[in-house]
DNA sequence: GCGACAG
DNA sequence: ATCTTGTCGC
């Protein structure tokens, strides 16, 4: 797929502060896509040599039944380190690369990381979803920011994220007895519709067949 | 000023 | 993210 340009890319953590406040207002956090969703992506990293080269991978699966559809590799330098609140700028530029690759676009990706759930509610995946024009959802591993209640074993279950008495996502149950995700709107996905999607993705294991896909390429060697 | 802190 | 073996439990 052709991406095209965007905003240049920073070396400071003042100059990311003010691309992510520029780029904020430009979220949508409402349903805006065309169902039914045919073929969702999952994009995963990897590094080598020590970090200094980010490896990207993506994968493209068909939907409902989740086979793999197609996925693509990118490798460059890495140029931005991990800061808490700024992973988008270390990891976007070589997923751009791999989505560049891509034949099949992806009615919506499901990323790696935090959707509006960040301190200045543009997290990797609202930034992503803005750059390419593609509908995403934010699943993350582990908590950035936000309190919640304590959610039951069962899979499905799910309690808000609270930020500064907002709702910024939620903390689902994709597995019985397994630690959650938190789910949040990436780019025009609303909350409920995520964890909806996020459900439908996860049939057997506590992540989204497609971040486990794109994870098994990113990790090989 | 003191913690917390996606991958 | 990455470095790393075995081990507990369904």
């Amino acid at each position: 797929m052709k991406i095209n340009q965007h905003h240049t890319w920073p070396s400071t953590v003042e100059e990311a502060i003010t691309i992510q406040e520029q780029l904020r207002s430009q979220v949508i956090t409402e349903d805006k896509f065309k169902e039914p969703v045919q073929y969702v992506a999952g994009v995963d990293m990897g590094f080598e040599a020590d970090g200094t080269i980010s490896r990207a991978a993506v994968a493209v699966l068909s939907f409902p039944d989740l086979q793999v559809i197609e996925t693509t590799l990118a490798h460059r330098p890495t140029t931005f380190p991990y800061i808490p609140g700024f992973l988008s700028f270390r990891e976007i530029p070589a997923v751009l690369d791999a989505l560049e690759k891509i034949t099949r676009i992806p009615d919506i990706i499901l990323c790696d990381g935090q959707g509006i759930a960040h301190p200045r509610r543009l997290g990797i995946a609202c930034h992503l979803g803005i750059l390419v024009d593609i509908p995403t959802i934010g699943v993350a591993k582990s908590l950035l920011i936000g309190k919640h209640e304590e959610l039951p074993e069962t899979r499905g279950s799910r309690q808000p994220l609270i930020h500064r008495g907002e709702t910024i996502g939620a903390v689902l149950r994709t597995r019985t007895g397994v630690k959650p995700v938190y789910v949040s709107s990436g780019y025009k996905v609303s909350l409920p519709t995520a964890i909806d999607y996020v459900l439908r993705c996860t049939p057997k294991y506590r992540l989204p067949e497609t971040t486990r896909v794109a994870d098994k390429l990113a990790s090989a060697r």
